[in-house]
DNA sequence: CTTTGACCTGTGAGTTGCTCACAGGTTTTA
DNA sequence: TAAAACCTGTGAGCAACTCACAGGTCAAAG
């Protein structure tokens, strides 16, 4: 198959193809004739198993290594169990971070109701901004940027 | 104020300070001695605005439009409250994909349970990934990546 | 006076997973 | 035979930093 048809087939653009090629996840021979990159199926199955595993939160690196330990007949299963693992604290951690955000601005656009836009006069930039405190600086020590 | 300085002042790392001066968002003057960068009490708060304003889910692009427009004399609260609207859309949205993803971690855990590990044998790479459904193929009709 | 260590300078690369663009070669179709 | 559609590799762009590098500056200690 060519570029475009191993695309078709498993539901994602050329370029993503390409991109995973240069990465090394698919690793198509050549026509002679033409120097085209010829994927067989082997190379889907590899497409499409790298795609749910993106679906299932797993990076291109993580996937990578998945790949190679079954290319060497090592069961990836056990590492896919632990990284999954990390992953899903992970996404836990995503969520609360953003549902704080969340609640961050709704309380902010809630102030701003009955807030006067006012115009810039050398001491405000945007009152709106500046006159809303973050209601989280508590606990933890460190002052610098979070992660 | 030197670097260290102002980027204590506002609870940043000295990096930060760097790059939001490269993006043109603080604009120190110059120590003729030594080439130092000068940053004056204005500087420091367009730099705890701008932190606030990361807080509440601005861009830097937007915080820098919002930076030129008080610097114009003109007041950027108007544009404030309408790009923070589409904000709030946008991290409801990612929001809703994080806790998709969240279902489709666990629901796929939970179903590994007791399935057994299995070793590759050129058929398979992990059928804990392969034997995974997506339960949401169901209703738009494109077929490619998601963005 | 010299050394040490902490700070400063600008710039370039790395992060993530693609996506887009470019310039040119090949194949298919009209 | 020429245009359209595909292929090739490579490099840049996204977001918001973070880190690294190589070298200049400055305060205090020896």
């Amino acid at each position: 198959m060519k570029v475009k048809e191993i695309a078709e087939a498993a539901g994602v653009t050329p370029d993503t193809v390409r991109f995973y090629t240069r990465e090394n996840l698919l690793k198509p021979s050549r026509n002679p004739d033409n120097n085209y990159q010829q994927y067989d199926t082997e190379d889907l199955r590899r497409l499409r198993f790298a795609r749910k595993a993106r679906q299932l939160g797993f990076s291109l690196p993580e996937i990578r290594q998945i790949l190679d330990q079954a290319d060497d007949h090592h069961s990836p299963c056990p590492m896919v169990r632990d990284v999954f693992q990390h992953r899903l604290a992970e996404v836990d951690r995503e969520i609360r971070e953003l549902q704080q955000l969340r609640k961050r601005m709704t309380s902010a656009l809630a102030a701003w109701q009955d807030m006067p836009d006012g115009t810039p006069d050398g001491h405000t930039i945007c009152r709106l901004i500046e006159h809303w405190e973050d209601p989280a600086p508590c606990c933890e020590s460190n002052e610098q940027n979070e992660g």
